[in-house]
RNA sequence: GGGCGGUUAGCUCAGUGGUAGAGCAUCUCGUUUACACCGAGAGGGUCGGGGGUUCGAAACCCUCACCGCCCACCA
């Protein structure tokens, strides 16, 4: 067999990914056991519009893990795979294109302009998906959904007409934020606050009766021109009997009144607001409560209408702005300005600042929604966040706080609004025209031309893609699904309204757990972003150090967040390429021996290191299995590391090299191979679901890969490590005896290297060992292992007796159970360098020695401390005077 | 303004009440036929500062400092 020293991920990424996919591995159907539990996730859909980034392959990762371990437990497993039409991105990313065109949307018409989109959508969205396969992501593809495809639109008007017929989505006219740039309303999620260095004017509003006037401060000033009242705090004793009074508004013919409102807080500014009910959510507010009139001065270009006054209509808000101040200065009207840095709110995606203005606009009523969700978190602790803390509280307290929802944009593109108007104005909302027209009784109908803000269709996810509202055999079966795996950024936007829905239509929760991933950043501790230039490709850390590589490196990280480092990626690289070679050396000597599961059903009869081997499986593939019930990525990963590397490179291999590579083919030697086989195809196992390449490129090549291998469930099945029945790993074969016995092994052969490389002794120098061990059985162990010590300590001799007799020239180590070891150095041994290292090691103990014996003298210690402590301390110290005792006599031999 | 997270070896991070860990980096040795993307051995931390609880604290509580995130209707 040929194989080449050096593994290379780029043939094994293309080698399986295909066929898995052809093969149905999979879909869920591939389980053909009908009771077989049930696992599901669905994917936060990336947007049409995006291609991979690290947040990607994080989330990615982790879910495939969990998946790929799933189905190898025999669950029938659905992830399915979908993308979001992302309204506003798309909508932005086709404009440009036709800008190139020298085109306007407007020039071509909605309908023109749509089918661009979708043409758009054909041919150069959705880039993420071929990107996902690179990740070796195990999607039904079968069942990959879009928020626009019909069957999802249904469910959105559905869902539209349900809410509307229980009042719960209605139509209003109220301030909302809208974008100038974008040129449509936007949710409060949307819109991103931004801290700013400004300035704070006060103005002067002169009184009516002329005795003198009231200072308002505002960092506005041209939207005064919207004032229709002046507040302040009932309780100012400075204002008291200003309530009342009227002022007159300068630049303007208005007169206002001075009212009274608890919002307004003396302390800041003058104690005096100006109150613009048609541009400031807070005034919005007020006026509402005071019955103020409501005056449109700013327009939805951020431009002052003809309401603002003849001088400054059609004006920009901020050349209004100085205008307005100058007025204000040439009328003396202008007391001061002062710097001032306060948060603005701008739209999430262009950056513009949002002008707050009064539109008529289409909401959710959350209140309903919201406790239903709240009930569900306190009484069912549904949905369980992982981490629990912070998450849930997050969740929590945004919940509590919420508002309404502002839904209906003014796109094109997007889940347009089912509601249609008559020629008098009635609004009928209906789920297709034509039920609308039976609604209205008349078929003289203009829809409205609104579309749907694009997280009215995400929220519906879980569900639609199941094919509800038909009661689909898909929806009984994976709803609701087992875990959502999200970054924090969308908790609000997405995971919240999601559960509202499910509980709304489906009664369940959509979800049973919300696993939060952390965040990748770069080098320096910053946000990746698209305008920092500061993102890592994850395509191109796959060409570099392979796609499994990067797979465990990402699965490590968590819920925290972690700068990015490549080179953890490139150490996982290079444990690639450890497998591989280990795999190598097995194949390379496995001349007439193939997988045998029976072989790993060891007795009291077979080989220490055999023992041991099947031990350690077993107790790590439950640790695995814990880890991963847990979302313990990283715990797993750096189990099935130090396992794989450790445990099977380091000392299994070269345990049992001996038997594997002797030159007779006895029945020993192929036993032996086939054991090692077989541990290797288990270890393949253990790593498939995090190296879904490398194990599959390595399992193919095993001898004696059989059906046998697979699930249960899987039967009849081709191939796959991929379907192959993940470890059990069974308490029974732990063996803590046979675990306790190798670490005496390993502790000698550590030792005995220790000592070679202190005493400077060649590696191709052949050394005696002389062991005294007054244990019996330990002298049983080390003497059925006389064979593999004499390899590893590279020793020409093993001698063990009750008794240490050594020569005086020889450098001694003491080992656990009470054992020594001596290797007689004569001519070689430097007594001064001897004595040095024998005191080092002393006065290592005898620190130790100290710290416990002062706990111990501690009486609180001695009785407060549970009993079996204690008495782990009194056996430490026991065992310290042993060493120590036998350190003494050994230096004092010395001389 | 409120809330939360981080601060552990030179670097990147695990560890959440009982003797401080990993990977990388560093030092020494190595042509042992799976692997130098390797092997063997070694050095390196009073766990951000201060206080408290406890027999015992990196971990729990308080407080301060620095870094970061989220929420927020003081114009």
């Amino acid at each position: 067999m040929d194989i080449p020293k050096t593994y290379d991920p780029k043939q094994a990424e293309q080698n399986h990914y295909e066929r898995w996919e052809r093969e149905g591995f999979f879909a869920p159907e591939i389980n053909r056991d009908p009771r077989a539990p049930i696992f599901s996730i669905v994917i936060p859909p990336p947007n049409v519009t995006g291609s991979l980034h690290m947040g990607h392959a994080l989330q990615h990762t982790m879910m495939d893990v969990l998946t790929r371990y799933k189905r190898m437990c025999g669950y029938r497993t659905l992830w399915l795979p979908g993308m979001d039409h992302a309204g506003i991105s798309t909508q932005m990313v086709v404009t440009r294109e036709l800008k190139k065109e020298g085109l306007s949307r407007q020039d071509i018409g909605r309908e023109k302009f749509v089918e661009r989109v979708w043409q758009w959508k054909q041919e150069s969205g959705g880039q993420i998906s071929k990107q996902m396969r690179r990740e070796g992501a195990s999607v039904d593809w079968s069942r990959e959904k879009f928020t626009m495809d019909p069957d999802l639109n249904r469910a959105v008007r559905e869902v539209f007409v349900r809410l509307y017929d229980d009042g719960m989505i209605y139509r209003g006219n109220r301030i909302v934020n809208w974008c100038p740039n974008d040129q449509t309303v936007l949710s409060d999620l949307e819109v991103e606050k931004v801290s700013q260095n400004g300035k704070l004017y006060y103005l002067r509003y002169p009184l009516k009766s002329g005795k003198g006037h009231v200072t308002v401060a505002t960092t506005r000033p041209e939207t005064m021109l919207g004032d229709t009242a002046v507040a302040v705090n009932p309780n100012d004793e400075r204002y008291r009997t200003l309530v009342g009074e009227t002022l007159l508004l300068p630049l303007t013919t208005r007169e206002i009144p001075v009212i009274a409102d608890e919002f307004v807080e003396p302390e800041f500014g003058t104690g005096a607001v100006k109150v613009t009910p048609a541009h400031d959510a807070n005034d919005y507010e007020m006026g509402l409560r005071h019955s103020l009139p409501q005056v449109l001065v700013i327009d939805s270009q951020a431009k002052m209408t003809e309401a603002a006054g003849e001088e400054f209509a059609g004006l920009d808000r901020y050349k209004a702005r100085t205008k307005v101040v100058e007025k204000f200065e040439e009328l003396g009207l202008l007391e001061k300005v002062v710097d001032y840095e306060f948060a603005i709110s701008k739209c999430e995606r262009c950056k513009t600042v949002i002008e707050p203005l009064i539109s008529t606009q289409w909401f959710m009523a959350m209140d309903k929604l919201r406790d239903r969700a709240l009930e569900s978190l306190q009484q069912d602790k549904s949905p369980q966040f992982v981490p629990e803390v912070p998450y849930e509280k997050v969740y929590s307290n945004w919940l509590e706080n919420l508002r309404d929802w502002t839904i209906s944009r003014q796109l094109w593109w997007g889940h347009q609004i089912p509601a249609w108007y008559t020629a008098d104005g009635t609004v009928v909302v209906a789920r297709s025209e034509e039920e609308a027209r039976q609604k209205a009784g008349t078929n003289e109908l203009t829809q409205d031309p609104d579309v749907l803000d694009t997280w009215f269709s995400s929220q519906l996810w879980p569900f639609s893609t199941l094919g509800w509202p038909e009661d689909t055999k898909d929806l009984a079966t994976f709803y609701p699904t087992s875990v959502l795996m999200t970054a924090r950024d969308i908790i609000f936007l997405w995971v919240s309204r999601m559960v509202m829905m499910g509980l709304k239509f489906m009664d369940q929760a959509p979800f049973a757990d919300v696993f939060v991933t952390g965040t990748i950043l770069d080098a320096h501790g910053q946000r990746m972003s698209k305008t920092k230039m500061n993102g890592v490709d994850p395509l191109e850390v796959f060409d570099k150090y392979g796609v499994d590589a990067t797979r465990l490196k990402l699965a490590s990280v968590g819920s925290t967040d972690i700068r990015w480092s490549e080179k953890q990626v490139e150490s996982y690289r290079n444990f690639a390429n450890k497998i591989w070679n280990a795999a190598r050396f097995c194949l390379l000597n496995s001349e007439s021996a193939t997988i045998n599961p029976q072989t790993l059903n060891v007795d009291s009869e077979s080989p220490l290191h055999d023992r041991w081997i099947v031990s350690r499986l077993n107790r790590v593939a439950r640790e695995v299995r814990k880890a991963l019930t847990g979302y313990e990525f990283h715990e797993a990963v750096q189990t099935l590391y130090h396992f794989f590397w450790d445990d099977f490179c380091d000392w299994y291999i070269e345990l049992t090299k001996g038997d594997i590579t002797a030159e007779e083919a006895t029945t020993g030697r192929v036993q032996a191979r086939t054991r090692l086989l077989t541990v290797l195809e288990q270890a393949l196992c253990l790593l498939h679901p995090f190296m879904p390449y490398i194990t599959e490129e390595l399992w193919q090549k095993l001898p004696g890969v059989n059906g046998e291998l697979l699930h249960p469930a899987y039967k009849g099945a081709a191939l796959s490590i991929m379907l192959a029945a993940y470890p059990e790993g069974q308490s029974e074969l732990i063996d803590e005896n046979a675990e306790w016995e190798m670490q005496a092994v390993i502790d000698l052969i550590t030792r005995v290297r220790n000592i070679r490389s202190e005493m400077n002794i060649k590696p191709g120098e052949r050394v005696t060992l002389l062991i005294g061990s007054p244990d019996e059985k330990l002298r049983a162990v080390f003497m059925a292992n006389t064979a593999q010590i004499s390899r590893l300590a590279r020793a020409a001799e093993v001698s063990i007796n009750e008794k240490l007799e050594a020569p005086r020239a020889s450098a001694r180590a003491v080992l656990i159970g009470g054992a020594e070891v001596a290797v007689p150095l004569a001519g070689l041994i430097d007594f001064g360098q001897e004595r040095q290292r024998l005191s080092k090691e002393k006065e290592k103990l005898s620190a130790e020695s100290a710290k416990l014996a002062a706990q111990l003298a501690n009486p609180q210690f001695t009785e407060r401390a549970p009993a079996e402590k204690v008495e782990e301390v009194r056996a430490r110290i026991a065992e310290i005077a042993q060493r120590n005792a036998q350190l003494n006599q050994t230096i004092a031999n010395l001389g």
